[in-house]
DNA sequence: TCATAAATGGAACTATGTTCCGTTTATATG
DNA sequence: CATATAAACGGAACATAGTTCCATTTATGA
C-alpha cells in the first residue's frame, strides 16, 4: 500500500529486477490522466474513462491502484506535492512578497479542483483518512517558509500562522458558487493586502 | 372517463379516480422499509434491499419514487415530520420543562440516524436542495413552542433562539465518534442544565 | 539472441440504478 | 353481483460502474 519509492532514481537494491520502464511510464500516464479527468468530471468519474485517456487497459490501472480510492488518494498526494514544491521554486525566482502572493494564488487553484473530494473525504474510506495529515504536513512548512521570508524582508507583518492562513484561503475558495474564481481572487487580494498592512511594524498575530 | 362531478375531498385534486388502497399501503411499506434499511446500512443501501424488505418489486418502488434520491428525501421529510410532531405530543403529556428535555433527546436520536445523509446533502443532487429549509421550517417552530412554554413556566431562562439550540445539539451529536451516544447524552444534559440555570431570571440570550 | 518474469489489455464477473412490459387487481359502474 | 378497465404490480432486462482474471506481449538480464 504505502509504497513511496519514487525519489530513488535507480535503487533496485534487492530482490527482483527493478521496475520496468514501461510500467513506470504507464503509472505516470494514469496519474496524469486521472488528474485531468477528476478536474473535468469530478472524483466520481469512471475508471474506464481514466484508463482510456491514459491509453492503458483497466487491468494495468488496477495493477498499480488496487481500487479507485487508491487512485484518488494518489492523485491528491501528487497534487499536494506539486503545489508545495512550487513554493520553493517561487521563492527562488521572486522577491519574498511576490513569491507569497503568487503561491497563494497557486494554492487557490489547487483548492478549486478539490470540490468533489471534500465529500469523498468523509466517505469513511480508510484510504482517505491519512490525507488531511498529508495536506497539513506538506503545506504548513511550505507556507511557513514563505511567510517568514516575507516577514523578514519587511514586506508583510509577522506572527501569522501558516495553518490559519491555509484554512482561511481554503474557506474563501469554497464559499463562492457562481463567478467563484473572481470572487475568490478579490478576497485573496484583500487578504494579502491585510498581510502587507502592518509590514515591519509590530509582531502581532492578527489574521484569524 | 376523465371526469368526476364530485368535489375532491381528498388531497388528489386531479380528475381521475382516487389513489388505490394497495398503492397507498405499498408506498407506506416502502418508506418504512427504507427508514429501517437506511438506519441499518446507511443511505447508500441498494434499492433492491429496500424493495425486498417492503415486500414489493423494484418496479413498484420506482413508480412512486422515480429515483433513489427521491426516496431518500421522502424518508428524511417523513422523519422530520414525525420528530417535529412529537413536540406537541410531549408538550401535552408533560410539564413544559420535561417536555423540552424529552424532545431534545428525541432530536438527538433523529440526528444520530443522519450520519450518511450529511454527505448526500452536498452531492449536488437537486432533490436534496430543499431539505435544509424543510428541516428548519419544521423544527424551529416546534422547538420555539417548547422553549417559550418552559420559559413562561419559569423552568428555563428565556431568550434562547431555537435555531441556535438546534444547531448546537446537532453539532454535539455529530462531533463524537466512539461511545457517541453516552457522550452526546452527557453534553446534552449539560446544555439543558444550562438552560435551567437562569430560570425565571433575566431574559438574556446566552446560549451560543 | 534468448529465457523468463513482469506487465499488459480487455473480456468477463459482480453489483447497482433504472426501465419496460406482460400480468394482476381494485374499483366504478350497470 | 358481474364486469370492464385503468391503475398498480413484479421482476426480468438493460445500462453503467468497480474489480478480477488470464492468455498474450514485452522489457531486461544473461
Amino acid at each position: 500500500m504505502t509504497e513511496s519509492s519514487k525519489a530513488a532514481g535507480d535503487e533496485a537494491v534487492e530482490p527482483g529486477r527493478r521496475i520496468r520502464a514501461d510500467a513506470r511510464r504507464n503509472e505516470d500516464a494514469v496519474l496524469e490522466a486521472a488528474k485531468q479527468v477528476f478536474a473535468a468530471s469530478g472524483v466520481d468519474a469512471p475508471v474506464r474513462e481514466i484508463a482510456a485517456r491514459a491509453g492503458v487497459g483497466v487491468g494495468t490501472l488496477y495493477r498499480r491502484f488496487p481500487n479507485r480510492s487508491d487512485l484518488v488518494a494518489a492523485v491528491f498526494r501528487r497534487e499536494v506535492d506539486a503545489c508545495a514544491a512550487e513554493a520553493a521554486a517561487l521563492a527562488a525566482a521572486h522577491s519574498p512578497g511576490e513569491a507569497l502572493g503568487l503561491w497563494l494564488r497557486r494554492y487557490t487553484r489547487f483548492i478549486a479542483t478539490k470540490k468533489g473530494l471534500a465529500a469523498a473525504l468523509h466517505s469513511g474510506d480508510q484510504v482517505f483518512e491519512t490525507l488531511p495529515a498529508y495536506f497539513r504536513t506538506n503545506f504548513e512548512p511550505a507556507l511557513t517558509a514563505l511567510l517568514e521570508a516575507a516577514a523578514a524582508a519587511g514586506e508583510i507583518r509577522g506572527g501569522v500562522a501558516a495553518y490559519d492562513l491555509l484554512r482561511a484561503v481554503g474557506n474563501l475558495s469554497v464559499a463562492s458558487g457562481e463567478e467563484g474564481d473572481q470572487h475568490t481572487q478579490r478576497m485573496l487580494d484583500l487578504l494579502i493586502d491585510g498581510l502587507r498592512y502592518g509590514a515591519a511594524a509590530r509582531q502581532e498575530p492578527t489574521v484569524r
